[in-house]
DNA sequence: TTGTAAGCGTTATCAT
DNA sequence: ATGATAACGCTTACAA
């Protein structure tokens, strides 16, 4: 693999046969005698030979890689996506690429051209909160790149995409809440130039009017970066505690944004649900480690990882291109905690 | 990059030069004129030429990208270490390309099979639960494929390695223990193989010693899969809370096993830390979220990512081999919870 | 200073 | 059924 590498030509050499007819032989041509074939594929064997994949891919225009693009890797809900993404390439052959935004736009921008210089047969992707503009993903699509879009997507991509079903995500959540007795629920989210983050408020709000409790706008929080910056969640979760009518619960909408806010929370010294109840998405093991009565919003982020490279091997493995844009919507989990969520007793 | 493809050729053609000056602009060799380089560089900006890594590989026989092999993506630490990583190799040019073992050695030599194939110009391993024969590595390694391990190494192989002081760290949380107190300290480690299982072990050993406790082999758990199979520690922890004298707090080797733990107990109704005290090695942020009380041992995940491929940039990039191997060892960190922890009543 | 040609390892198109 | 040969895109002696 490193110093000698066996190629085709030592096994041409050593049986006396050309390269083509070795070429032939290991790809099972039906040109090929089967004595023939018997003696390379043995010989291969005794050499350890292994094709080498960059001289394929030079010849063939493929790399059988592909790029991932999330905001962060170190996040529980993209590392999840990633083992999914993976498990799948692992099994049909391909390898990952994998680069974080760290949600700059700029940096996706890179993170693309480096994918693309690097040509990656198909790309996977989940928007930066800086990315409003989506031109360059077009540009690339439109020049004949697969891509699938997951959780964060935009509509003005011609591309396949799995995303959660936020709305229902999030109007169960505060559902979950309302059911229980509680009346003031603030809503922490992510920015609002998010797909996902409109779709996970307009649950939110649609519940609370089903349930005849009036939206108000003060106790709802966008947070732009979502979390990764852990003072924007501090803040947002001060100003809450600061107003003359309290929230007496909050639903997060991410992951991020459920650890932040309870770590917040608890730094305050408030007491859960006592003082103020929570629920938010989570794919972290949260729910049963904080307090047994903690429920979440589990997203399947394994399966959305999978979805998503499916969608892609797809595209990329049927030669043309795909006429009917698949769009798959992955439900989320309401985990109730060990005990659920006590009602509210006062 | 997908459908059209510039070449050197086609600058080549429409300056009505040879491919060679184009190349040779293109790398600022000495002996094109500077117009003409000039000339080049434009006609490949204005044409939009990006190089084809895939045929510079073929010729330079290196492909700039290194793989990684992990237990596990979705964890944590490895996730925060792939974090670093991914920020020096992005910074230098480099791809990465991970591959997880699933704690399998099986799969770990797939995996390793699968990124030398790939020509990968270097490795970056930690290794797997079930990995007790290295010869694979070691072979691969004197085969001239630089490698650098880290966090789970072996000493059997002749390569540079990153690992944080488990030692001190162990001996540190229990330390913290027994001076708030506790006396009867179980311990939950990975697998016995590993060699940072023993050594957190003897860490826990050592401060029990120094402070004259003496070790019962009752209370050291280990778990063969560390966590990965969650109803190892259940058992492991419900093991020990069905001793005739039941541990008065807990040391966990490893951030798996930290929550894990955290989990069983809380399902069990235990109160933390009235009944049962829990420190341990953790790299997520239960510290702040648990209980304002609860330190944590935590892991310099993301430096010791950039360590390694640090390390092993400057091997692939000095040609002759590395005579000197580096160890470095880098220092894992007691955190305080946010009002320590409580001096034991009873 | 620039061009020609060989070569990296493979596959594919011709011949034979 | 097999062998020469060209080609993939790029780099680099070697010529000119």
């Amino acid at each position: 693999m490193k110093f000698e590498a066996v190629t085709i030509k030592d096994i041409a050499k050593a049986l006396g046969v050309s390269t083509s007819t070795v070429s032939r032989a290991l790809r099972d041509s039906y040109e090929i005698s089967p004595e023939t074939k018997q003696m390379v594929i043995e010989c291969a064997e005794r050499l350890n030979y292994r094709p080498n994949p960059i001289a394929q891919s030079l010849k063939e225009k493929r790399t059988r890689s592909i790029g991932v693009v999330v905001c962060e890797i170190a996040n529980n809900f993209f590392s999840q996506i990633i083992n999914g993404i993976e498990s799948i390439a692992y099994d049909k052959g391909y390898n990952v690429i994998i680069s974080q935004s760290h949600e700059s736009y700029e940096r996706e921008i890179m993170d693309l051209q480096y994918l693309t210089s690097r040509s990656v047969d198909g790309l996977l992707i989940s928007l930066s909160t800086e990315t409003s503009d989506v031109s360059h993903l077009k540009a690339l699509n439109e020049k004949g790149l697969p891509i699938v879009l997951f959780d964060r997507v935009s509509s003005e991509i011609n591309a396949p995409s799995v995303v959660i079903d936020n709305f229902k995500g999030a109007y169960e959540a505060t559902e979950h809440l309302i059911l229980n007795g509680y009346r003031r629920i603030a809503a922490i989210s992510n920015s609002e130039f998010l797909s996902i983050s409109n779709e996970r408020i307009a649950g939110y709000k649609q519940a609370l009017e089903n349930y005849g409790i009036a939206v108000d706008p003060q106790l709802i929080k966008h947070c732009f970066y979502g979390g990764m910056i852990y003072s924007e969640i501090e803040e947002a979760v001060n100003e809450l505690m600061i107003l003359k009518e309290k929230p007496d619960a909050v639903f997060t909408a991410s992951d991020k944004l459920t650890t932040g806010c309870l770590k917040t929370i608890k730094r305050r010294g408030l007491r859960v649900p006592e003082e103020i109840a929570i629920i938010g998405f989570s794919n972290t093991e949260i729910a049963e480690l904080i307090e047994p009565h903690l429920s979440v919003i589990r997203q399947p982020a394994l399966e959305m990882g999978q979805s998503a490279i499916q969608l892609l091997l797809q595209q990329i493995e049927s030669k043309r291109p795909i006429t009917q844009i698949e769009k798959r919507v992955l439900s989320p989990e309401l985990i109730l905690g060990a005990s659920s969520l006590p009602r509210k007793l006062s």
